[in-house]
DNA sequence: CTCGACTCCTGCTGGC
DNA sequence: TGCCAGCAGGAGTCGA
């Protein structure tokens, strides 16, 4: 579900909450999510005084005082639901779970939260992922770039070291769909299904294009189109097919501006509709669907 | 090695 | 109106 906007932008609102506070409890409410808990999870968790946050690709690394990280993944339906102790509004950072009503009255027991993390000062943060695709793991801060989840992945795509140069280079002898290739973690850490779709429709690239193609005046298209979709998302607060809140209760409106995802049969930005083009098709590669338009990718 | 198919899990929706 | 197949933003594993 959530890709490098959302992920970036969850971050943030945990970064608000808890940056500088001390975790009071936390506690787990069953044994894994897709792998198991670390032994004594919560226990080296509590008391801990959160340092800061970052993100690397779609993780999130919260860095705790006594040395370790937690990795916090979010899965394909994880979110992260954050109340304050007698506050009316409910934040939820991710997307919308179960309703409350404006003044955060008769809250339903929120399902599937699997996590919850209490702060000295009153924030309750569960984690809640219907799903059970995420994931959460303690690892020495110190070798965060040696966890198995980490190691291997690609340039970030808003890094400045991710250029047309670089890209090619990772693309180079791939046979496979640019659409696969940009899914790849290995080749650039971040992208998703919907960032993937949009960034080729910026750049006039066929998703069915081979990799290796994808070089020179290309490459060139491609790599800004990448970060600008990635910054505009990020700047409209990410996006979700369902309401997105922040941590400051604003709602994430990127998917007000997805020029082809989700957008089968409609008219493209850029074309004239019929008879000039059919407008944007669907098609499945690799299991997943694409969205884009064949009159001006290519 | 590279690549696509399959798998994990639950919820929502769209088409009948 | 109601039901259920199909699909969903991720990513690891397996076998060809």
């Amino acid at each position: 579900m959530p890709e490098l906007p959302e992920v970036e932008t969850v971050m943030r609102g945990l970064d608000a909450v808890l940056t500088g506070k001390r975790i009071r409890r936390a506690e787990t409410r069953r044994a894994d999510l897709r792998f198991a808990f670390p032994p004594r999870f919560s226990a080296r968790l509590e008391g801990q005084r959160v340092l800061g946050f970052r993100r690397r690709a779609k993780y999130m690394l919260m860095r705790l005082e006594g040395g370790e990280s937690l990795l916090i993944h979010l899965g394909m339906s994880g979110r992260m639901v954050a109340r304050q102790e007698g506050a009316p509004v409910v934040p939820r950072i991710g997307p919308q779970g179960a309703a409350s009503d404006a003044r955060g009255h008769n809250q339903p027991p929120e399902a599937h939260e699997h996590v919850v993390i209490e702060t000295e000062d009153g924030w309750r943060i569960g984690f809640v992922d219907p799903r059970r695709f995420g994931a959460m793991d303690l690892m020495p801060t110190a070798a965060e770039e040696e966890h198995r989840l980490l190691k291997g992945l690609g340039p970030e795509p808003l890094a400045a070291e991710f250029t047309a140069a670089a890209l090619s280079e990772k693309l180079a002898g791939k046979r496979t769909p640019i659409k696969a290739a940009l899914l790849d973690q290995q080749v650039v850490a971040g992208l998703g299904n919907i960032y993937v779709c949009e960034a080729l429709f910026r750049a006039g690239i066929s998703p069915r294009r081979l990799a290796q193609s994808v070089a020179g005046a290309r490459a060139e298209r491609l790599v800004p189109a990448i970060k600008q979709v990635l910054e505009d998302s990020i700047g409209a607060g990410g996006s979700s097919l369902r309401d997105y809140v922040r941590a400051d209760g604003e709602v994430g409106r990127f998917q007000d501006r997805f020029d082809v995802y989700g957008r089968e049969g409609e008219r493209c930005a850029r074309c004239p509709g019929p008879p000039g083009c059919s407008g944007i098709a669907r098609i499945v590669q690799a299991g997943r669907s694409t969205f884009y338009c064949p009159r001006t990718q290519r």
